[in-house]
DNA sequence: CCCTGATTCGC
DNA sequence: GCGAATCAGG
């Protein structure tokens, strides 16, 4: 991945408004926060005043626009298909059965990882560089996906691709032996 | 430990 | 020029 002046532009802007050097690789795709921090450099942007999460307060016509803070992220999923009780009636089975039916999975991402900023692309505005995470519900018109820039050989942009869903309910299943 | 940016230095 | 490794700090 190379830095295109496409790439540079949407780096500077980013970094302009205040997003962390992860946060604008998650953004860029393909780059570690190491490589935006060493751009940002080799460009002589200014950095920030302190390390450390505050923002930089100085200068010239370079405030760091409110940086929205990212809200808390949940992924409520889709009702999982309810698995279909089958007659071969086994206590376990059945004690299967119910457990997924119980289940209200609610998913979150890892905590490493930044969500991107989704371009909402439709399925027809889909190219070989953007991410083809589906967001939403198929039926509804809200769908869409996600649509940021991938890398090369990834259907996926870079938080997608490493997407690290932990459901939220730790209960076990009835069968599972205890660790 | 999580995160942040800064710096170094081999490639 | 690039960015992983490393450092220093909140």
């Amino acid at each position: 991945m190379n830095w295109t002046d496409e790439r540079v532009e949407k780096l500077k802007r980013l970094w302009s408004e205040g997003l962390s050097a992860s946060q604008i690789a998650a953004q860029l795709g393909g780059v570690s926060r190491n490589a935006v921090i060493g751009k940002v450099h080799r460009l002589n942007l200014p950095g920030r005043a302190k390390a450390g999460g505050t923002i930089a307060t100085n200068r010239t016509a370079k405030r760091p626009a409110a940086t929205a803070p990212r809200p808390q992220q949940t992924f409520a999923a889709r009702p999982a298909a309810r698995p279909v009780a089958r007659p071969v009636g086994a206590t376990a089975l059945k004690e299967e059965v119910e457990f997924e039916a119980s289940q209200e999975l609610v998913y979150r991402p890892a905590s490493n990882v930044v969500l991107p900023i989704s371009r909402k692309l439709a399925l027809t505005e889909l190219t070989e560089r953007t991410c083809k995470w589906p967001v939403g519900d198929p039926l509804t018109d809200d769908f869409h996906f996600c649509g940021c820039e991938s890398p090369d050989n990834s259907p996926y942009c870079t938080y997608h691709a490493k997407l690290a869903y932990q459901p939220v309910n730790e209960r076990r299943r009835p069968s599972a032996a205890r660790a």
